[in-house]
DNA sequence: ATCGTTTTTTGAATCTGATTCAAAATATGC
DNA sequence: GCATATTTTGAATCAGATTCAAAAAACGAT
């Protein structure tokens, strides 16, 4: 009957209701600062029902995490769709990723900490699964643009499977903004912040995948127009 | 007067113990078991007294990291020490690297934990210190070897800082192991365990640095005998 | 060896904050 | 309108890190 439809649905809201309040109280103090008893007050229902919807305060930092990756999701997508030549649109992944990631400090040292063991195994399974399911769509654009670029003959991939090439650059990402975001790591080895690094680095693993048409580095000009074109692209600017 | 100077090391012999103490009870049931009360007591000290070394739990956390990369560094001191070809022993320390990660499977995940903004904040300010110490001549060691490339002639930099391209082996290094512990993940995406594909993109990276002599990765074993050589060389097959 | 002083150790008490659960409130079906 | 089932409540419980006043040990002068 339409009675539990309706349950089903205020309880949704409720979910979301309780996710929005989290983001922005950790948006405001962080979220070392998160209590579960002062979120469940500042949405005026009791810490007990809190609970009826994350099972710990660990599930409930996952589940911000998958729904903020359906924002992520969302930049890819675009990138997908792109008609581009499959180098430009695999950069464009990394370009996006970075950006993402700029803007929302804060999710990035979340998901430092959500992949944590301490965290990963405080969370229920459904939720570490349903965190494991909203990356599935994510490695199928990427590997499907790998995949295009080795049929269009943009790439040569060598005996190396599909995946093992959008491991590497998932990896690279992976460990840049690791890198970038441990505290005082870039200032005592000196390395200068900010995107550009990442970007040579990551066109110096395309060009030795051999992924057509390699990128001179010699000419920062040509890195740089690139971005800036990537950039209008996705309206990022 | 000595008086103090034994005070001083029977300090420091005891915060060994502790250390050892903690070592071995992780190594029994995971870091997420220990307790501070527990440790003290397998020490038969109070819990009070291990204050007395380490400022919070985090920062105890941290001090068995900076020991542990004692180790790290000795590995790495070894493959600086080797006269061998700039491209072969830069790869060599993404060998000693893997394997050191794989034996120290604990200590990984350790690492992945302490650098969380959560940890890293409860930590003392010497304690972090001392951790950005270590990675000092880890640091020095790597750059070392790309500078030596660059004056043997090995590998052009193209305008690239020395530490920018030391920087993207360690990102791709760093982002490998994350991916390879992030539980779950790459049975997910079904991507093969095991090192060849951190290895097989590292070549790449290095061959897009244009680092002589580029590697062929068509010929699977060129790589496999590489590492092997490497391996040996290491004392670590 | 003794005694007043300083330093170190002790572990029970405190504190923080997540989690639970019996009672109260609300909704549902008849 | 009533009996039953479901949901919400928030005070009580629990875990475990951290503190700190008191006890013990070390020190140094006599």
């Amino acid at each position: 009957m339409g009675t539990s439809e309706r349950k089903q649905r205020e309880r949704e809201e409720r979910e979301q209701l309780f996710l929005d309040a989290a983001e922005q109280l950790i948006a405001e103090e962080g979220f070392l600062q998160l209590q579960m008893a002062r979120l469940a007050k500042a949405c005026d229902y009791a810490t007990g029902t809190l609970y009826q919807h994350f099972t710990s305060k660990e599930d409930l930092l996952m589940a911000l995490m998958a729904r903020q990756s359906a924002l992520h999701l969302e930049l890819f997508e675009r990138i997908e769709q792109w008609q581009a030549p499959s180098r430009q649109r695999i950069f464009a992944i990394c370009v996006a990723e970075q950006d993402f990631n700029q803007r929302q400090a804060n999710y990035v040292k979340l998901s430092q900490y959500v992949m944590t063991e301490a965290v990963w195994e405080n969370a229920s399974e459904a939720r570490r699964q349903q965190l494991l399911q909203c990356g599935q769509p994510i490695c199928r654009i990427v590997s499907g643009i790998v995949q295009q670029a080795i049929d269009a003959g943009d790439l040569d991939p060598q005996g190396a499977s599909t995946m093992e090439l959008a491991y590497g650059t998932w990896a690279l990402c992976q460990g840049s903004h690791t890198l970038d975001h441990t505290q005082g790591l870039l200032e005592a080895f000196s390395i200068p912040r900010g995107p550009m690094t990442m970007y040579r680095n990551m066109n110096r693993l395309l060009n030795g995948m051999q992924w057509q048409p390699l990128l001179d580095l010699s000419q920062p000009k040509v890195l740089q127009q690139l971005v800036q074109h990537i950039e209008q692209h996705l309206g990022i600017a």
